[in-house]
DNA sequence: AGGAGGATGTGCT
DNA sequence: GCACATCCTCCTA
C-alpha cells in the first residue's frame, strides 16, 4: 500500500508499534490524533487523519470502571478483540448497520480500545465516497454544457454522472463528511464487521482481504477534551474526560447528549467545543 | 425462546 | 427535531 511511501521523516509519521499502544486508552487516545489510519480493502487503498477519538476501558485497564464500555460485563465473544493484544483493531456493528472501528489498547488480557470517531480522508477519497454511497457531481469530460436545460434538469433528479470515482467532483461537505461521526469513519475505511473484527493494524498482515496499518504522527499543540458521546452523563464515566479531539477541524462529529445525559448535565455548562490542553 | 436496547446516521417534516 | 433502519448481543423467563 502506499502507505510504505508515507515519508517517514519531514511529515513526522512512522508506524505505530505495540509498546506505543501498551498504556491505558485514556493515556493513548490524544495521541492517535493526528495519526494515519491506512488501509487497503479489496486492493482499494484509504487514508484517513484521525481528528476524534474516545477511550473506553474494561476490567484490567487501570481498575477504571467504564459502564459505557462493550468490556464492562467480562469478555464475551463479541468483545474478545478488545482482551487481546494491542493493535489489533475491534471493529463492531453498531445499531444493526455501522462498523466502527477501535484500536485496541492496553496490555494483553486487559480490555481496552480507543474508537476512532472521526477523520480526514487524505488518500482514496473517490473509493471512500463510492463506499459510503456519496455521489459525486459531473467530473471533468462528463459535465453538461453550463445553464443547459439538460444539466439543471438532471441535477435536480439527482441523476448523475457515472460513478467514476477519479473523475467525480464532491462539494467540500460531502468530503468533510466522508468519514465524520464513528459510522462514516467505518464505512470511509472500508473495514467491516465481523470479518475484518481483530485485524493487526502493527504487522499490517492481511485479513479477508484487507490489511490496515496505522502511522503516528507528532503529538499536536492543542487537543481539546470533553465527555463521551452517547455515554455521557453516565455515572462515572464524566469524572474523566475521555473523548479527545482536535480543536477547530471541521470533520469532528457534532456533539450529542448520550442516554440520561441532559438530566446528570444540569446545572453544568454544555461542553460545546471544549476545554483545551497544552 | 423471546425481547429489549445499542459507543449511529439519514432523510423527511 | 423525530422517526426509522437493521441485526447482534446479552438478559430474562
Amino acid at each position: 500500500m502506499s502507505g510504505l511511501d508515507l515519508p517517514s521523516e519531514g511529515a513526522g509519521l512512522r508506524r505505530a508499534t505495540r509498546d506505543d499502544l501498551l498504556g491505558l486508552p485514556v493515556d493513548i487516545a490524544p495521541r492517535l490524533l493526528g495519526a494515519r489510519l491506512c488501509t487497503v480493502v479489496d486492493g482499494e487503498e484509504v487514508r484517513i487523519r484521525i481528528t476524534e477519538v474516545e477511550a473506553y476501558h474494561g476490567a484490567g485497564t487501570g481498575g477504571i470502571p467504564d459502564p459505557g464500555s462493550h468490556a464492562r460485563m467480562g469478555r464475551t465473544a463479541r468483545n474478545a478483540t478488545m482482551w487481546g493484544e494491542p493493535g489489533h483493531l475491534y471493529v463492531y456493528l453498531s445499531h444493526g448497520i455501522h462498523s466502527c472501528v477501535n484500536v485496541v489498547s492496553g496490555p494483553e488480557g486487559s480490555a481496552g480500545g480507543v474508537l476512532l470517531r472521526a477523520g480526514k480522508v487524505e488518500t482514496g477519497a473517490a473509493v471512500a465516497a463510492v463506499r459510503r454511497g456519496v455521489r459525486g457531481g459531473f467530473g471533468p469530460g462528463v459535465r453538461p454544457e453550463v445553464g443547459s436545460e439538460l444539466s439543471r434538469s438532471e441535477g435536480r433528479m439527482g441523476v448523475r454522472a457515472p460513478v467514476d470515482a477519479d473523475s467525480a467532483e464532491f462539494s467540500t461537505r460531502q468530503l468533510r463528511d466522508l468519514a465524520r461521526g464513528p459510522g462514516r469513519f467505518g464505512q470511509a475505511s472500508g473495514l467491516r464487521h465481523p470479518r475484518h473484527d481483530g485485524i493487526d493494524a502493527i504487522s499490517g498482515a492481511e485479513r479477508a482481504g484487507a490489511r490496515a496499518e496505522l502511522w503516528l504522527a507528532d503529538p499536536l499543540d492543542e487537543i481539546a477534551t470533553g465527555p463521551r458521546v452517547g455515554v455521557a452523563g453516565v455515572a462515572g464515566t464524566d469524572a474523566f474526560p475521555w473523548r479527545f479531539w482536535i480543536p477547530q477541524d471541521p470533520t469532528v462529529s457534532p456533539f450529542r447528549w448520550g442516554r440520561g445525559a441532559a438530566e446528570a448535565a444540569v446545572g453544568r455548562d454544555a461542553p460545546g467545543d471544549g476545554p483545551v490542553l497544552e
